[in-house]
RNA sequence: CGGGGUGUAGCGCAGUUUGGUAGCGCGCUUGCUUCGGGAGUAAGAGGUCGCAAGUUCAAAUCUUGUCACCCCGACCA
């Protein structure tokens, strides 16, 4: 059976090979390209682009909730890793060293940070004394090395580009306060600017971060019915304090360990951002991380007037602070529609000699491909109109596909029934023991993603094994 | 680390069974005509067939070894 012709004839559907169709549309969107490094991708200006937009809009964030950044190094000694014991034995598998430096073996061999905590602990040792020097706030943006096995652009890379928030604090109390407002923080941004509905709760033991006392993640559903972890917050108690010894005098003169939060989101949020928003046609962006949020396409650009024209609305754009762009190159009009498509930007405005004479444009939604005549005289406040219209249906369409595989499941007969029909998270109950866990995982193939914090009770049994249950959880294959 | 697959022009592939001049589509360069959903035309450029040995008059093709990448699992942001 011939297949149905599409705009894009070079990528492969999403519905014949997922994977695949992420590599196309990566690849064809110029976003990544892979390097000689096996694990390591070059990240090329469209794809950097968005990630300077992330950055912006998180770094933002930071600032108003009182991080400052700061930048740490990228070797640590072996003798830090090592002080804190979970620690290390969870990083340890895929860690690189340094060993040599220029001709000469080095005394100590240094480790390519795969996380800062060690040594951004080792010097918050030195920083603080006093209740008086709590809260430390800061954060840094970065490279991270994990030397990984199997690997996917933005999904799993062997460098991956990240923030990493470091807190330390007087009490376990406003540890506890920093690791759910940071995690909120990361969800009003996937929500409000990458347009990506999430879960958000603690993960069990066994999907904690090594080292911590518990973990907060926010957990995103991709088309596929795969979960991604989008964002993680660790509170880690005193474990780190102790291991660095970070003590302070306190206001009733008790020397005191401190307390410690971490947080990050890396490039992995790129992978999230076009999984959840791609179609057949490519890439869709929702508008605050679009590089290019407006494409002008001059019809006929050669014809007196046109290219003019075209410029006079980018210049009228710009100066609405709306990202734009006039593609003026040597080719068809459709095959320019066509590739913005592939590349998702949100609004393409056309103009040609037609046009011009009737004093109007056409703009043309990329995300319900609805084409509409307007007047060019106030188009700039169209098209601003258009762009939070956008970014609002994103979100929603986002929305209804998560809670359309999202499956509520009782019993175990449920449970397996929703994983093989639904494609998605399954909620159910479950008893907290990480042998169950295991069990489930081995039978099913899903792994706990998260323990809502916006819990229920199903039942007071555990799905899987019958026992007294602890929680509402969320399961899903993940990435 | 297990199971499967692929390496031939920038990209996608045919050619390998049965050894005999290196092919096709897209892309690229130049000219002319085009331009409202991937334009047409003419002339061009581009390859140690992943790498290394071997068999042969002759190897992309057969043999052995090796490397890389992709997919599915295990492990992880």
């Amino acid at each position: 059976m011939a297949r149905e012709k599409t705009f894009v004839e070079n990528i492969t559907p999403q519905d014949e090979d997922f994977s695949r169709w992420y590599t196309d549309v990566i690849m064809q969107t110029k976003m990544v390209d892979y390097s000689d490094v096996k694990g390591c991708m070059v990240i090329r200006e469209y794809g950097y682009g968005i990630w300077e937009l992330i950055q912006k809009e998180m770094d933002a964030r930071f600032k108003k909730t009182g991080h400052k950044n700061a930048y740490f190094p990228l070797l640590i000694p072996e003798t830090l890793l090592k002080k804190e014991a979970e620690h290390v034995e969870g990083f340890a598998p895929e860690v690189a060293w340094v060993t040599q430096g220029g001709e000469e073996p080095l005394a100590e061999r240094l480790c390519i940070r795969p996380t800062s905590e060690t040594i951004i602990c080792s010097m918050y040792s030195r920083w603080v004394q006093s209740y008086r020097d709590l809260p430390v706030l800061l954060n840094q943006w970065c490279n991270v090395v994990r030397w990984e096995k199997s690997t996917r652009p933005f999904l799993r890379t062997s460098e991956f580009l990240w923030q990493e928030g470091h807190t330390v604090h007087a009490t376990q109390e406003d540890a506890e306060e920093e690791t759910v407002k940071m995690l909120g923080v990361y969800r009003e941004f996937a929500e409000n600017v990458l347009a990506i509905p999430v879960v958000v709760g603690q993960k069990s033991e066994k999907e904690k971060f090594a080292g911590a006392l518990h973990t907060y993640t926010m957990e995103a559903l991709m088309l596929d019915g795969k979960a991604l972890q989008m964002g993680t917050s660790h509170n880690l108690g005193q474990n780190f304090a102790k291991g660095f010894d970070i003590q302070f005098l306190d206001k009733d003169g008790q020397l005191k360990y401190a307390w410690q939060t971490s947080w990050g989101t890396s490039t992995r949020m790129i992978g999230g951002l076009i999984m959840v928003h791609g179609d057949e046609r490519g890439l869709k962006l929702p508008p605050r991380v679009a590089p290019v949020q407006c494409v002008i396409v001059p019809v006929a650009a050669h014809k007196e007037g046109v290219l003019e024209k075209a410029n006079e609305i980018l210049k009228a754009l710009l100066e609405a602070g709306i990202r734009a762009e006039v593609d003026s190159r040597d080719q068809s009009p459709g095959w320019k529609f066509n590739e913005w498509e592939l590349k998702g930007v949100p609004v393409r405005l056309e103009i040609g000699p037609r046009d011009i004479e009737k004093g109007q444009a056409v703009l043309a939604r990329r995300d319900t491909h609805e084409k509409a005549f307007v007047p060019i005289q106030g188009i700039t406040d169209e098209v601003a109109l258009l762009l939070n219209a956008i970014q609002a249906n994103m979100l929603e369409q986002a929305r209804a596909f998560r809670d359309a595989h999202t499956y509520t499941a009782t019993t175990w007969e449920e449970f397996m029934q929703g994983i093989e029909e639904k494609h998605g998270f399954v909620r159910a109950m479950w008893c907290g023991d990480t042998e169950c866990e295991t069990a489930i995982k081995e039978k099913t193939g899903v792994t706990t993603r998260c323990m809502p914090f916006e819990q229920e009770t199903l039942s007071d049994v555990c799905v899987h094994c019958g026992k007294p249950a602890k929680k509402l959880t969320y399961f899903a294959k993940s990435y």
